[in-house]
DNA sequence: AGCAAGATCGGT
DNA sequence: CCGATCTTGCTG
């Protein structure tokens, strides 16, 4: 009822990431719907930027961030953990949202394990799905968020600088 | 066909 | 700090 819908998402990266933030990533299970408060995340920005894996153009994996908003793009990382991402902006944009944190369970490896997100979750659209979408939360309102640079990205030169990882603070808990 | 590296995590 | 574990994209 209170899900995002496209226009959210078909942004730039730079609006949609902090705008996740405070907003419930909602998973159902067997006819249980689960939902959990959005607290960390990381902005990747198109073929220039460096820490995007779409900075190696298009692949058959960055293929889906070359698609318009809202669809989840996923990747297995270290042969172990799966990671949950947002794409964002329009078709030929490639740019997408990394999932880091959600309450209780901080790491981007911890909550697709947890939330039980595999490979088959790729290019599922979080605007349609019956398994996987983000809504809005009216208990949290004026969303206050910390910035550092990206985590584990020190290949990407320049890039590694920008301060492109929100962190919801401790504030807006009640 | 083979290889090196990786948007991580948990245990020494 | 180190190893686990396997997909991906690049090289030849």
């Amino acid at each position: 009822m209170n899900r995002l819908q496209r226009d959210f998402f078909t942004c730039d990266v730079l609006k949609v990431a902090p705008e996740l933030l405070g907003k419930n990533l909602v998973r159902k299970v067997d006819n249980q719907i689960e939902k959990y408060l959005i607290t960390e995340v990381e902005a990747y920005r198109g073929e220039k930027d460096l820490a995007c894996h779409a900075s190696k153009g298009r692949t058959p994996r960055t293929e889906i961030m070359y698609h318009n908003g809202g669809l989840v793009y996923v990747y297995l990382i270290y042969g172990m953990y799966w990671m949950l991402n947002v794409v964002t902006s329009v078709n030929e944009i490639p740019q997408a949202v990394l999932i880091r944190g959600i309450k209780g369970f901080e790491g981007p490896g911890k909550l697709t394990k947890k939330l039980n997100i595999d490979k088959s979750f790729y290019g599922e659209d979080l605007v349609n799905s019956n398994r996987i979408w983000i809504e809005n939360n009216e208990d949290l309102e004026d969303i206050k968020y910390k910035t550092t640079p990206r985590i584990g990205i020190d290949y990407a030169v320049e890039w590694k600088h920008k301060l492109w990882r929100f962190i919801l603070s401790e504030k807006n808990d009640h």
